[in-house]
Parts: C-alpha cells; sequence; structure tokens
DNA sequence: CTCAGTGTTCAGTG
DNA sequence: TCACTGAACACTGA
C-alpha cells in the first residue's frame, strides 16, 4: 500500500473524519510489535478526552496533531492504511459492486471513536507498521531524520542536482533513502527514473546536471499527479511504467512496446526499461 | 508448499 | 564515514 500517495490519501481520510473532533474512546489490539511496547491502557489514558487539531504527514510519516502532547505518530509499513466506516468513496478502489464495507475492518489495530459519532481505524495485516507517541513529532525521529517531502518541500532545481550528484550510491537506492527524499518508495523510484531516461544503476555521482534536473521533474509530476488521483492506481496515465511493471513476466512490455526488465538493486525488485534509459 | 513483497533496520564487510 | 549486502521482521496472497 504506501507509498507518499497512499500515506498522504490516508491523511486526507484523518484530516475529514478526525479533525476539530474530540476523541471519546480508544480501542487497541493487543500488538506489541506494532504498538512499539506502549501498553493499551497508556494509550487510551493519552488520547481518550484529547481534541484532534490536524492530520499532518511528512514522507511516510503521519500523526494526528493533538491539542496536547504526546501525539501519536503512524508508519504504516507495506500493508498498513486508515479506514474509516462508510467512507468507502474517499478509500482506495472502492468500486460499486466490491465486497461489502466490514466494520471493523480485518486486521485493525486501533479504533479511534471521535464525539460525532464517527470513527478512525488503522489496519495492519502484516504488522510491519508502527504506531508511537511523540511530544513533538517533527523534532524528534524518526520524523526529523527525514529528507524532503516531495510534495511539501521539493528543493530547487539547482539545490535538487547538487543533494544529488554529491552521492555516491546508485541512484535507485538514492531514490529510496529516506534520509535523502521522504515518501518515495519502490515503484515511484521506478516510475521516476523510466521517465526521466535514467539507468536505475548509474551512480549518483555520474549524472549530469540536466539529468539531475530531468528526475526532479519527473519526481515531482508525479508525486503530485499520483496524490492528484488519490492514490487511486486506475486513474494514473496509461503511460506509465507503473501499471505494467508488476508480475515478473519475460514478455513484459511498457505501453510503447519497450522490454521490461526486473533486476534486484539496493535488495528491491527494480523494473526499468534498458532501451530508454541511460 | 513455495515464494515474492508498495518498508525499515541492523549487523557485518570492504 | 560511506556504500553495499543479506537477513530479519510478520504475514498474506498468488
Amino acid at each position: 500500500m504506501p507509498e507518499l500517495p497512499e500515506v498522504e490519501r490516508g491523511r486526507g481520510l484523518a484530516q475529514a473524519v478526525a479533525a476539530g473532533r474530540r476523541i471519546e474512546r480508544v480501542w487497541c489490539a493487543d500488538d506489541p510489535i506494532v504498538f512499539d511496547s506502549v501498553g493499551p491502557q497508556r494509550w487510551r489514558r493519552t488520547l481518550e478526552g484529547k481534541r484532534v487539531e490536524a492530520a499532518r504527514r511528512w514522507g511516510k510519516q503521519l500523526w494526528l496533531a493533538l491539542d496536547a502532547p504526546p501525539h501519536p505518530l503512524f508508519h504504516f509499513g507495506m500493508t498498513g492504511g486508515f479506514k474509516a466506516p462508510g467512507a468507502a468513496a474517499l478509500q482506495l478502489k472502492s468500486g460499486p459492486r466490491e465486497d461489502p464495507p466490514a466494520w471493523p475492518p480485518r486486521f485493525v489495530k486501533i479504533r479511534i471513536h471521535l464525539d460525532d459519532g464517527g470513527e478512525l481505524a488503522m489496519t495492519d495485516g502484516r504488522r510491519l507498521g508502527r504506531i508511537l507517541l511523540r511530544d513533538d513529532p517533527e523534532r524528534e525521529p524518526p520524523v526529523s531524520k527525514l529528507g524532503f517531502d516531495p510534495l511539501l518541500a521539493m528543493p530547487s532545481p539547482k539545490r535538487f542536482s547538487e543533494l544529488v550528484r554529491a552521492r555516491g550510491s546508485n541512484v535507485k537506492s538514492l531514490l529510496l533513502d529516506q534520509s535523502f527524499a521522504a515518501g518515495v518508495g519502490n515503484w515511484i523510484a521506478d516510475e521516476v527514473l523510466y521517465q526521466a531516461g535514467i539507468d536505475p544503476r548509474r551512480r549518483a555521482s555520474s549524472l549530469t546536471d540536466a539529468e539531475a534536473r530531468r528526475i526532479r521533474a519527473r519526481l515531482a509530476a508525479i508525486v503530485k499527479r499520483a496524490v492528484g488521483a488519490n492514490a487511486d492506481d486506475s486513474r494514473y496515465p496509461r503511460t506509465w511504467l507503473f501499471h505494467r511493471r508488476w508480475g515478473k513476466r519475460g514478455d513484459a512490455k511498457t505501453a510503447r512496446g519497450e522490454p521490461i526488465e526486473h533486476v534486484t538493486i539496493g535488495g528491491r525488485t527494480t523494473a526499468w526499461a534498458p532501451s530508454v534509459q541511460r
């Protein structure tokens, strides 16, 4: 699920459901992994009675700004997400004839009941997500260790180019490095390099200024477009590598007929089109 | 039954 | 310090 656009959709849902509301009651799953050893009783004591001022995000980190600290900070891992009852329209791919919305949802980890009868829940099937408490989320790890957020704070072309060309790793790994660009995940990194026409194995320090600027422009455009589509991938442009990258078929091709290769870079499956990425 | 996986972290190596 | 690799985490779904 979650790269920057999916997390931003979660932020929007939380903002719509919870901002301005008081938290009346909280239910926590008995899951010491996702809750990072903060017990359910402390969660309830911390959250109940507080008012939610806003839902904020940096990279893949998401938190509820309350009227008093500490604030709950969420990371969705591979499979986490926010849910709200009857919020189908705000969620992913909830077409007319999908499964009836189950409530409470499968794999629910926390349920936050609000004073207007609404509810915000987080689910996480594979338990790689985390829910933490932070007094000052923006100035404490993990958020303080993140790099720029491509939606909220893209560096200038000049600055971006300097940043990229100072790094020795391959450009795919660099894009995945959260201390460089916060919120970029595996498919966005591949999409950026495909559209920019850059071989993912290139050393960042070997890129020309023009190539670095091209990467910046594609990163900005792809993130903006995916967020604008509310992370509904059926609305992503047909020409995107995204639609063709899954399932490593030997005969996979892009929409333009370019053969797609799958290789492992930085420990992650990388899909790319060698004929147009140099 | 096997295996990949939209993420992160840590230990070990060079 | 930097860069890289592999394993671990936990579990689903193909």
